[in-house]
DNA sequence: ATAAGGATTGAAACCGATTTCAATTTTAAT
DNA sequence: ATTAAAATTGAAATCGGTTTCAATCCTTAT
């Protein structure tokens, strides 16, 4: 009943070594490539393989290398172009080093993130890359970070992020610095009056941006409003009515600076609505800099990871833990501003 | 010199059946549940697994079985929101149906997507699914269309498109029906002169939009105007190029439909720059229906596939083909109309 | 022509599950 | 208490590769 699929016999390599009159350890070799086969029943071999476009079922390789060359990452949600930046990014960088990877989406839900970490784990990648997702939660859920620490005694697991519950090897974009960066063009341009949208405290990577934002106010002598500061959830609506509150403060700041991209277009349009202009009334600038950047009126500053680069040191950590390297590395992802329409000078006080 | 892991083995079947002291039989048995098992034993055993956290290793049981319950999923590029978008209505239909999903990108390069279709292939996915890519160059491609025949006598694969060449499962959009009712909104609008930015005449979807348009022109009795029709690439700055052409005309429409959201949002650019307001002045629409629609101002009308309900076919499909449906079906999706604020009635002659 | 040495080769074990089949244990019926 | 029928169980084969190890085949030097 299970296997009616009327499909021709797949082919094995004990098909090839029948018709080449050879042993399937010699075929096996010439697939490999790790031992003489002579040139003659090479060829001839090779030749068989071709005529049937056989491949080699990666299953019972994988079983009996244990190693499939696969890398298996976890995203929040590729909907997110941070994330599919960096996904392609991945899977560019695994395919150079002759790996391939398998994504899963966690969309944000503890349970399906540990689901998703037990099945690649079943699957046997050599590795694992998580990015985003719950991983700030691992601080305070102690059996999820006993679930991740029971992969890491037998899958390799590369976060983006710091985490100290479990033996994790760790990328991590220098977000104090990446607000510092923000902060100083801003400051550089005139602007003290600084707003904050978006983001939730709880997420280690925006507190850390606020801690910075608040340092360098400090560093330049100017006094925090507590009212400039205005969560959100990292999306347009949440840009749009954070936005609306600040605008709606009778000391209105000149710069916002929006916790990524998407709260950066939500933020365009409450200014817009406003009737005020970016960025001649109102500066604003986000992090990510993903192609929204570019799609939105004016073209946002943002700040930018290289996601190339981010993603050849996700892949290359991965590969060197899946070959027995040492666990609890560290690397930091420095970012950088890449300057476009949406700042400008502060304007004049009238 | 390979394994040198200095992770804990891992532990198989036969520990857990050494230690609850029964045969592997007698574990797998309790693992799938595909045959009685004693409870008393059925709990030591279960015991043991949850002890251990034992999971089965998915290379043996995909062996074993000849299903991995997994499907192979080749999109054009997942940074592009349409593909997103379907991916994730994949992955959770699929998981519903429980079934696990692969990514790969072909990034629209022929040689990477038939080297992916091989490795799908190789890691015994029950089904592929192909969206977008090249496969409208199958139709020229001989070498390509051998190769998809090749990998469909093994695995079914279901293309998002319409292809004789190979014996495919098609789920295809009803492209012709989307320009229907983009056609008809505009018109009922009182839109007359409609102009149409992006898009390659070689790739199918573009083309039956475009013959659609063409006829319900004549239906209402409008000349076609040759300047109204800009190729593009599908993306911003190619619809923002596209869009100063037509808006350089000495006749302008007063309405332009774009091929995505991609080249809409280039084209409010261009008449943003344009120093005309949209919908007053000129009314803008597109297809594919993504989150760009919402970032930018204003809002854009977009013809939309219901993407959920899309994915949900797709893997229907493929789990289908998986268990050895028949071959060759075709299934279409019926798109819909998204009314936001980039559509509104022609302005007046002056 | 022959022995030593290296190059090729195949048989068999292994990777970790599932499943068939026959044997054994339970349970139910008489 | 017996026996037939039903429920459990384990041994062994299988899935499709790779690799070890011992055997066989070539070379080349003597």
């Amino acid at each position: 009943m299970e296997n009616e699929k009327t499909n021709s016999k797949t082919i094995t390599i004990y098909d090839i070594a029948r018709e080449a009159g050879v042993s399937a350890s010699t075929v096996s070799r010439v697939l490999t490539g790790n031992a003489a086969v002579r040139q003659d029943k090479k060829e001839r071999i090779q030749s068989i393989i071709n005529k049937y476009n056989f491949r080699p079922n990666a299953l019972a390789k994988g079983l009996s290398d244990t190693s499939t060359k696969t890398i298996g990452i976890i995203a929040a949600d590729v909907r997110n172009p941070y994330y599919s930046a960096l996904f392609v990014a991945c899977e560019v960088a695994a395919e150079k080093a002759g790996y391939s990877v398998s994504l899963a989406n966690s969309l944000g839900e503890k349970e399906r993130e540990q689901a998703q970490l037990d099945l690649l784990m079943q699957q046997r990648v050599d590795a694992i890359i998580q990015m985003g997702g719950r991983v700030d939660d691992l601080i305070t859920d102690d059996a999820y970070a006993e679930k991740v620490r029971n992969v890491c005694r037998t899958t390799p697991v590369v976060v983006t992020g710091k985490l100290d519950k479990a033996p994790v090897h760790s990328v991590v974009i220098d977000d104090a610095m990446g607000m510092s960066i923000v902060m100083e063009h801003l400051i550089g341009l005139g602007h003290r009056k600084i707003a904050l949208v978006g983001g939730e405290m709880r997420v280690n990577s925006t507190f850390l941006k606020y801690q910075k934002y608040r340092e360098i106010l400090a560093q330049h002598g100017i006094q925090e409003n507590g009212e400039y500061v205005v969560n959100g959830t990292y999306d347009p609506e949440s840009g749009y009515e954070a936005t609306n509150k600040i605008l709606e403060l009778s000391n209105r700041p000149t710069a916002i600076i929006a916790i990524n991209d998407f709260a950066a277009s939500g933020a365009l349009r409450s200014i817009r609505e406003h009737k005020l202009h970016v960025p001649k009334d109102i500066s604003v600038i986000s992090f990510d800099n993903t192609y929204i950047t570019d799609l939105v009126m004016p073209k946002l500053t943002s700040v930018d990871y290289n996601y190339d680069e981010y993603g050849k040191i996700l892949i290359e950590i991965a590969t060197q833990a899946a070959m027995g390297g040492e666990t609890d590395s560290i690397r930091m992802i420095k970012p950088q501003i890449v300057i476009r329409d949406s700042t400008g000078p502060v304007p004049k006080e009238k």
